[in-house]
RNA sequence: GCUCGAGUGGUGGAAUUGGUAGACACGUUGGACUUAAAAUCCAAUGGACAUUAGUCCGUGCGGGUUCAAGUCCCGCCUCGAGUACCA
């Protein structure tokens, strides 16, 4: 009997969706454990070979916490709302959920196929309703909450109000608003109810506020900065400029702290963690106050904020740089810089960001005629202008130091601007000295002889005594923007009363996306849900009402922004642990029972994006005692990604005496041309192309004395077009597109041999393997096997169809081992296994359960040939043997151990049978083959006892004939002698 | 520029605390079976010399530590990923 894969995974596949084979259950005795993939986006062209890696090794290791005795929840689902459906409604008017249901369901085939142990019961969509209840749900958390700085957590909004009611705002400590007026108890209880809603937006952890975005006028729509190249619109190439837009922001900033702190606790990739600590970018120094010396008669003095990482320095500054959007420059621009500054600004305003972050080198400001007084020596500074200076770091402003940073020195000298050294015995003719350590301040007064610890210290003590400067931590991490002027993502639980924001009570969620027409903006430029016509607010009836029933007294306006993609991520881990609950997010004896993902797999593109929003929200719930972590994945790994292996015919571009004749297209074998490159030959030298050039006629084709790869086009042909040899399938590939119909093929030995590239994976190169291809020519169990064995989990590797044959093969011997009867008729004994089978058996059961503990599949997928290959050779038919042997394949090769189980009597599904127990009793040897060295060299080996003594080891191999072989008659020096392992002979 | 990761046969990749480099596969070559092919099985397969035994060279490059280095240390080179004037 053959091993039938497609009979047989047909077949399971559809038994465990019958019986609910994976299904979790919420209660269990026993311990819990949570395996999580990043849910994908459904996207058209459906999943390649690449996709599924993380899951299937995510599947594995579900599977074998099953056979380990774990109530295992391993749920999947899909992160539906996005913009390619989006895209695809506006040019076809298709209608976006349309669109994503076709591609959900042509996902979950795909899914289906490869056999994952998903509990499909709980999956989820973003875009639906009874999903996207919970994400706006959320969202009115945030917004009656504000962080109390002093307790460090989030509070309701209602502990903020007493506050002021009973001390005013001067003495709270919370993450706020940059520019909050202080009032008093008195003032705020005089305040009338929308005067209050406008401050307490100040405090809330999401907030509207003006924003600058990327505006393209022409496309009516905000542009993320990825959407941009080189200043205009990536599609169409239209104009974008920035704009200002009232906008929801989530105030990520009050837990920049906390991501920093927590990341110690998880057990993420360094990279990740690195990256994560990069955006969050914690840097610790002073904020200092500058004050401008009053321009003009009556002119004004303005202060300067700065922030400083080395106050240590500010005896070395000699000029202040502003960004050319800081709000202070119009004040403080001199009549007679006026001109200068003015043209200045209007020329750094036309180069985008992206301009000005590619070039640096170009040095670009201009002097606004203002001086600053600086704090301790009261000497003027001038103050300039220039697009080195970010407006959107720290204050927009840097008092530079042009002796100990490289980009003011770098200015300075451009400007000839006076660059004084405080560093002592430090040369600053060539290059600042941007160390910290490692010099001694010099020329600053009282800082003067001091290290760079102590003097920091000290700067910040006397700015202090000056009012005019304290110790600061800094962030780069900034408050996320949460409005799209979109139509496919979760629309906002929030009406309009004279322009202040009001929540819609939670009870009468979900406010559901509405219809509209197009799903462009309006024509007056408001974001796509300005199209629905039944799109406001009843605070009566408690419902969503036709436009025209807008009175502005009982019924409102509603958020007209939906939210960004990475809402429905943020929290999704959690409520599958609890996916159909209409009552609640999820309830407490799901959360309290499941509490926190174990292991989540997934890409490491989503390092800064998805994880550090979802770790920010996680860390929120938690501080509202929704969830009881504050981190929600305990191990995280990053797949690796699946590269493809591109094939290249060679196309012949050969010159033509009349060049008005239709080209014939010749293409050239990679082995002819490889060898008329390397020997300096003549391509007609070769007996397949002198028989094109014949054909074509000799007279019309003019080939040069020597061949260089210059002369051909590399064209990507169809990967399936190409065997494990490299070998092209000519007519295939004739066949493919009819220009190459008529083409002539210079080919060696009847062969025509294609060049290989590792690119990415995508359509345009020809180079994507689907799943389905794969299971349909193989079955799922080798893929899953095969793209195991590729390579480690977390290293990118290339993907080429060829190798499978190989762990196929291994799929094929090991049904063998179970079909030993007549004619392959299943042949199971009762046998006594032999001590090697006992050894085989146990070593793999060793080997295997370290590798899946360590994530190292690929090795285990060796193991399994090794222990099938030793079994076949030791003729093993011993149920003793093979039952746990199906147990072990079963994580990797489901369908064929299930069916195996099923042969060996059993009726109950192999997934939670438990997992064979390790015996070393097996493994002991009582000989060793010791390696025996001479000066680090292996020359030989000999069969020793394993419990000789050093001494006996030594004795045994000097007695060795090949010993005095190697020694020549000489003395050894020194013997190393190191039991169970090596010999080594020194001399 | 900075941060991180990686360089091992023709290819994907193995190699515990430093202890037999190249496991396991693919590919290639030869052979068996077959009318033939597929499938299966057997053998060889890092390079060079010797072709019996064996010797030398080999984990990106150059040094070092050690009885012993793919593995540890120092200095380079190349490739990949992320980030980008962060004061």
């Amino acid at each position: 009997m053959n091993y039938d894969f497609k009979k047989i995974e047909d077949k399971w596949q559809k038994e465990w969706a019958q019986k609910g084979t994976f299904r979790a259950v919420n209660n269990s005795d026993k311990p819990k454990f949570y395996v999580l993939d990043m849910f994908p986006y459904p996207s058209g062209a459906g999943l390649h070979v690449g996709h599924p890696l993380g899951y299937i090794a995510s599947d594995i290791y579900a599977r074998y916490k099953r056979h380990k005795g774990f109530n295992v929840l391993h749920p999947m689902g899909y992160d539906s709302f996005g913009l390619p459906a989006e895209q695809y409604a506006i040019q076809t008017g298709q209608h976006p959920a349309l669109t994503t249901e076709t591609n959900i369901n042509r996902y979950r085939e795909q899914l289906d196929k490869i056999g994952f142990s998903f509990d499909w019961s709980r999956e989820l969509r973003t875009s639906n309703t009874d999903y996207y209840k919970w994400t706006q749900w959320i969202f009115i958390q945030l917004f009656n909450s504000w962080y109390n700085k002093d307790a460090d957590k989030a509070e309701d909004i209602s502990s903020l109000i007493v506050i002021f009611e009973n001390e005013g705002n001067t003495k709270v400590n919370a993450v706020c608003d940059d520019e909050v007026a202080p009032f008093t108890a008195d003032q705020w209880n005089g305040l009338a109810a929308n005067e209050k809603q406008e401050i307490l937006l100040q405090y809330r952890l999401t907030y509207l506020a003006e924003t600058e975005v990327n505006w393209c006028p022409v496309l009516g729509t905000v542009l993320a900065n990825d959407e941009i190249v080189n200043g205009v619109s990536e599609r169409g190439g239209h104009p974008v400029v920035r704009k200002k837009m009232t906008q929801w922001s989530m105030r990520i900033s009050a837990y920049a702290q906390r991501l920093l702190d927590d990341l110690a606790k998880v057990d993420w990739p360094q990279p990740l963690k690195d990256s994560q600590t990069n955006w969050i970018g914690r840097s610790q120094g002073a904020a200092v106050t500058f004050h401008t010396l009053p321009v003009g008669s009556e002119g004004e003095s303005y202060p300067i904020e700065v922030f400083t990482t080395r106050p240590d320095t500010i005896f070395g500054v000699s000029f202040m740089t502003l960004a050319p959007e800081h709000e202070l420059v119009a004040k403080i621009t001199t009549p007679e810089q006026k001109e200068a500054v003015q043209a200045y600004i209007e020329a750094t305003a036309k180069r985008s960001e992206r301009e000005r972050m590619a070039d640096v080198k170009t040095i670009s400001g201009v002097f606004t005629g203002a001086y600053a007084e600086h704090p301790f020596t009261k000497e003027p500074i001038p103050v300039w202008i220039g697009d080195y200076v970010l407006a959107g770091y720290g204050t927009g402003a840097v008092m530079s130091v042009p002796c100990g940073d490289q980009r003011d020195y770098d200015f300075a000298k451009h400007f000839n601007i006076p660059i004084p050294n405080i560093f002592e015995g430090i040369d600053i003719s060539e290059a600042a000295y941007a160390e910290k350590e490692g010099a001694v301040i010099a020329n600053s007064d009282f800082l003067s002889g001091l290290p760079y610890k102590k003097a920091t210290k000290l700067a910040i003590y006397e700015l202090e005594k000056l009012a005019q400067g304290q110790g600061k931590i800094n962030y780069r991490l900034r408050d996320a923007v949460f409005s799209r002027q979109r139509y496919w993502g979760e629309p906002f639980p929030v009406y309009y009363v004279d322009g202040m924001p009001q929540m819609i009570d939670a009870k009468y969620l979900p406010i559901v996306l509405p219809e509209v027409e197009k799903y462009l903006p309006t024509e007056t430029g408001e974001p796509p849900l300005g199209n629905a016509s039944v799109w406001a607010w009843d605070t009566e009836t408690n419902e969503v009402v036709a436009n025209e029933k807008i009175n502005n007294s009982t019924v409102f306006p509603l958020e007209l922004n939906t939210m960004p993609g990475w809402a429905g991520s943020s929290f999704y881990f959690n409520r599958y642990m609890d996916a159909n609950n209409t009552e609640e997010i999820f309830s407490k004896e799901a959360i309290n029972y499941w509490q926190d993902v174990d292991l989540y797999i997934g890409g490491s593109e989503h390092a800064t994006g998805h994880l550090l929003y979802a770790r920010f929200w996680q860390k929120f719930l938690f501080d509202k005692g929704i969830v009881p972590k504050d981190e929600f994945a305990k191990k995280l790994i990053n797949q690796g990604m699946i590269t493809g292996t591109s094939a290249f015919v060679y196309r012949w571009e050969y010159g033509q005496t009349d060049e008005s004749q239709p080209r014939v297209p010749v293409f050239v074998s990679k082995a002819i041309i490889e060898d008329a490159v390397k020997n300096g030959k003549k391509l007609t030298d070769n007996a397949a192309v002198k028989a094109i050039v014949a054909a074509i006629g000799t007279d019309k084709i003019s080939v040069a004395d020597t061949t260089d790869w210059a002369q051909f086009t590399p064209i990507h042909a169809d990967v399936s077009f190409v065997n494990a040899s490299d070998e092209l399938d000519i007519e295939a590939f004739k066949n493919w597109r009819s220009e190459y119909a008529e083409a002539k093929f210079a080919m060696e030995n009847d062969t025509y041999l294609v060049g290989r590239e590792v690119e990415k994976m995508s359509k345009s190169k020809y180079n994507v393997v689907s799943p389905d291809s794969i299971c349909e020519e193989y079955g799922a169990d080798s893929l899953r096997l095969y793209e195991m064995f590729l390579g480690p989990l977390e290293q990118s590797k290339p993907w080429n169809t060829a190798g499978i044959s190989g762990v196929h093969g291994f799929l094929k011997k090991m049904w063998r081992l179970f079909h030993g009867g007549a004619e392959g008729a299943f042949k199971v004994t009762d046998a006594e296994p032999t001590a090697d089978n006992l050894k085989t058996l146990h070593k793999t059961i060793k080997k295997v359960e370290e590798d899946i503990e360590n994530f190292s599949f690929n090795t285990s997928v060796a193991t399994f040939m090794i222990c099938v290959n030793e079994l076949a050779s030791q003729k093993c038919d011993s149920r003793q043997i093979l039952e746990p042997l199906a147990i072990l394949v079963s994580p990797y090769a489901p369908h064929i151990a299930e069916e195996l189980w099923s042969k060996l009597g059993y009726s109950e599904s192999i997934a939670t049978v438990a997992f064979p127990i390790f015996d070393g009793k097996h493994l002991v040897e009582s000989s060793k083959e010791y390696p025996i060295s001479f000066n680090g060299k292996m020359r030989f080996k000999i069969q020793l006892p394993a419990d000789l003594s050093k001494d006996d080891i030594e004795a045994a191999v000097m007695a060795h004939e090949k010993t005095q072989e190697q020694l020549q008659g000489r003395t050894p020096k020194k013997i190393i002698v190191v039991p169970g392992k090596i010999v080594n002979i020194v001399g």
